[in-house]
DNA sequence: TCATATACATAAGAAACTAATGTATTATTG
DNA sequence: CAATAATACATTAGTTTCTTATGTATATGA
């Protein structure tokens, strides 16, 4: 099943900050990377909804980086900041009680598996 | 919790399609109502978000409608047409499959209650 | 009678995305 | 070894979908 875009939308931070939260490191290609591998291909992030996202993230201060080069190339790693990973948390509860919200709105029953 | 208004947003045409499901007809007003009392506050929809949803989903043929007289006032009611009905299962199953997607992707244990 | 609730609607602006484009390096494969 | 795909960053024009505000009008309750 591939996901109507509109359903995604609003879960690019949240999903951002949790894999930053469980890989202390990573950088944007290896974050579109990872959720396509997680969810078997089900979300693709976009580049050109992740890094300005990124960006903006930084520059709240919820995101640091690091500049490294990998042979000649440059590869930009984000981390958390003290602020971010407390907003991780937050986010990711948030989507939580939401998921309990709508799966009560919707009368989904939970997957036994 | 009152839920950041980015997280959802791409929910308003299921909901919709999910309470017209279950009710046969509702007008825009019951359905803010509906949706405030089901989930005790958390998700309120506004009016400029909803009524024009419901005008596209009735000028894509997937809501019809009746209006009729409460007193002197007009009020419009909208039904599921038989291609939303198998739009609101699709949306359905949709978004429960996200909601199962989301959990893995974000460490979300299922809540027992 | 005055405030609140009911009930519709639209419109300007913002947010958050998609799709496309651009640049450059590195790895793979025919 | 040349062509292609993958890696890795970034931006921009345009679209969708929402928020916030405004508008109109009737009905109800204190």
């Amino acid at each position: 099943m591939i996901y109507s875009t509109e359903l995604i939308k609003g879960t690019l931070k949240t999903i951002i900050l949790k894999l930053l939260k469980d890989n202390k490191r990573m950088y944007g290609y290896e974050i579109t990377q990872k959720v396509k591998e997680l969810t078997a291909d089900r979300i693709q992030l976009t580049e050109g909804a992740l890094y300005p996202t990124l960006h903006a993230l930084e520059a709240d201060g919820i995101l640091t980086t690091e500049s490294e080069y990998i042979g000649k190339r440059v590869r930009k790693y984000y981390s958390l900041s003290p602020k971010g990973k407390t907003l991780s948390k937050e986010k990711i509860s948030e989507f939580a009680d939401f998921i309990n919200t709508m799966k009560f709105l919707l009368d989904i029953k939970t997957d036994i598996a």
